[in-house]
DNA sequence: GGCATATAGTTGTTTGTGCAACTATCCAAA
DNA sequence: TTTGGATAGTTGCACAAACAACTATATGCC
């Protein structure tokens, strides 16, 4: 059996994804105690827009690994909290290009450094070279199952 | 900066735990294709009872990482699918213990060798030291966390 | 016994996800 | 130029998660 290394009592906590599902609540919980009133996964969203705004919502259903109508949804409240703005595009009129609100633009260092603080939580203890096979296995995984 | 190993491209798909919503996405197709009609995470719940039946909903909460109101509904759509029944506890009547039907007893054969089929074609080109150390971190990141 | 407190479970609300079905727009080929 | 297929986005539905507020039962202490 190739590569199967996950015993029964193993394999629950890969499939349900345990450690990532502990680090949001944490980053959550430290967005709620800063008052920030945004969710672990309109964050993800502005995470993209920081890097790149104006692009489309397909563009974030690719960066953001969900479906159209996710999308759709996310930004319907990003939109409510005033965080982003759909604009029509002018050359395609399908498509909508989003644009992060000045206050979307200031949540960015204060949010950046509680997740570093979180990441930094998590892996306190770990060796700089372990977190980096895990990390690469963890883009192994998604690339061999996307 | 101790352990921060996350320059900002990196720190996303930690968080948003994107091999593993991967992993359980193609479980679940596995599950679909196959007919079987639960969801990943009431597999996750008869995946515990698998392994020891006849223990309560708190138990429950404590093994799979979720809080009450979400066992409840999780125990509750497990009942709708005669799965899973609820048995008051006689020595305290606050208890509800959950056994499994024989209908679920014949879901675990079929429905782990699925969930094996995964995670080797998720590890496939993984070699199997890189993968001990992978599941080393998450676990020491969900203690670190929890 | 009676009361305070803790524990087990449920319900309501908001948010998010996956799928299917739908509309609107674009584009390319007959 | 029309028409058929592809693409962008939305909506409806079922399921799930987090939080707060609630009921019922148990337990410990006076």
């Amino acid at each position: 059996m190739p590569n199967n290394q996950f015993k029964k009592g193993e394999l629950y906590s890969f499939i349900t994804g345990k450690a990532s599902t502990a680090i949001a609540r944490r980053l959550q919980k430290k967005f709620n105690a800063a008052g920030l009133n945004i969710t672990i996964e309109q964050w993800s969203v502005l995470y993209h827009l920081w890097k790149q705004e104006g692009i489309s919502q397909q563009e974030l259903c690719n960066a953001t690994f969900r479906d159209k109508p996710s999308i759709t949804r996310l930004v319907d409240n990003l939109e409510k909290l005033n965080l982003v703005k759909r604009v029509a595009s002018e050359s395609d009129r399908r498509i909508n290009l989003i644009y992060l609100t000045k206050q979307a633009q200031k949540l960015q260092e204060e949010t950046m450094a509680l997740a570093d603080e979180t990441l930094n939580e998590a892996l306190i203890t770990v060796p700089a070279d372990k977190v980096d096979i895990c990390k690469e296995v963890l883009q192994v995984v998604y690339d061999n199952l996307k």
